[in-house]
DNA sequence: ACTACGGTTGAATCCTGAA
DNA sequence: GTTCAGGATTCAACCGTAG
């Protein structure tokens, strides 16, 4: 009781960085000054785990199929805040749900690009009628202009999926595809923030790209991961 | 006086079929039947006042006709009354209007994949702040449940662009794409259609493929190269 | 068959001047 | 002030030729 009403006194935003922090991302934002990271990469959940887990107080009685909607654009309103002039953020998504996120990240920021992450291999789905679908699109919306670092790349970037053995959180994404989107529009030291960390390849990355990080994630079991990651990040 | 009367008593639908048809598209699906072809591949103008950069004297490409998001809409509600059941309609985009013709085209269809043509080159725009979007996307949306013929292919397909010297039309996209698809959505003998022919490529496709085509071009001087290509594909 | 080198291009974007 | 059309700009990738 002592020590919780310390730490609530005493911690601000900046005692999260470079932390594994359990917490709803909009608490996380409310603390976050305006303008006060360098950029945002992030992999938005979807569907029922999300629906599940992380509905809004606000829209609890609404219809559950909207929930991960409004989750997810709200927190891009508050991105757009906590990031600073001529900077980006880089959200994933699938060809079904770009239609709405584009539409409404377009409406804070300057969308000038679509990363496609081609990652080749097999899938799932309907064999008969569906061609398989194996890349995810990535939004690039600038807030201001933000130069990109070293040579001008084009948008297909090929890399290996997660070793299904070793992947720990359902959507991992590479660490290659995370540190190349970071060095691409950051500097070392900059300060990368990601509000839906997942098992937290976002700050492995960093911390591999020599960038601070800052994010949050909700299950405490991914959290946990994310731990075991970064102190295996440190040994190496 | 005569003639044009009897023609316009006699000449039916059908009449257009595998033939250059120089004509507005609602135009002509207004006379066509519901349920009456097989597929539909189309590389609408999508919206963006495009203007060719291409440097070389004799091919000062105009802008596009029927260069608006309406136009488009008004086709696509179209395409699905004329395609037969268990088709899909294959349409270009760009990650620019992807949103809105997605959203277009899911009240009408079941959109089931998006095709990533990866083209590779490119490089003008804004060299500073954007990536090189050496991509070209097509929405593939299905009235029922359209199979897919032989392998199922992934989505990345690579192709290279058609070479400058050979273009006659500003946004031409390559035979082999246009082939792959009607390959994977229709069979021998179907009747395939595109409401925005330009320089005829799909009907030089199903030529090669052994498919019927029919279609519409506004524009008389594309309607004249595309009898050229269609010449010359027969002497093959 | 290779590499080297110089010319050309791009469903773009920026800037300027006119209305 | 604002919108809009037209012209200038840009460089990594690609093509063609030469060695």
């Amino acid at each position: 009781m002592f020590k919780e009403s310390i730490n609530s006194i005493s911690m601000t935003w900046q005692d999260k960085i470079n932390k594994i922090n359990q917490q709803d991302c909009l608490e996380l934002m409310k603390e976050m000054p305006d303008g006060c990271v360098d950029l945002c990469v992030t992999d938005p959940p979807y569907g029922i785990d999300y629906q599940s887990n992380m509905r809004i107080q606000s829209k609890q009685f609404e219809k559950l199929e909207n929930d991960d909607n409004d989750m997810r654009f709200v927190a891009f309103k508050e991105i757009y805040r906590v990031l600073k002039n001529d900077s980006v953020i880089v959200s994933f998504c699938s060809f079904k749900n770009y239609a709405v996120d584009y539409l409404e990240l377009e409406k804070y920021f300057n969308i000038k690009n679509c990363i496609i992450w081609f990652k080749g291999g097999g899938g799932i789905g309907d064999l008969e009628h569906s061609l398989l679908t194996d890349y995810e699109m990535a939004i690039v919306g600038h807030k201001g202009l933000c130069p990109i670092r070293g040579k001008r790349d084009g948008s297909v970037w090929e890399a290996q999926k997660v070793f299904s053995g070793a992947m720990t959180h359902p959507t991992e994404k590479p660490i290659d595809i995370m540190g190349r989107i970071i060095g691409k529009f950051s500097d070392v030291g900059n300060l990368v923030f990601d509000p839906f960390m997942g098992s937290w390849t976002t700050a492995r990355a960093c911390m591999e790209m020599e960038r601070n990080f800052i994010g949050a994630e909700l299950s405490a079991d991914y959290c946990e991961i994310g731990k075991q990651r970064l102190r295996q990040q440190v040994l190496l």
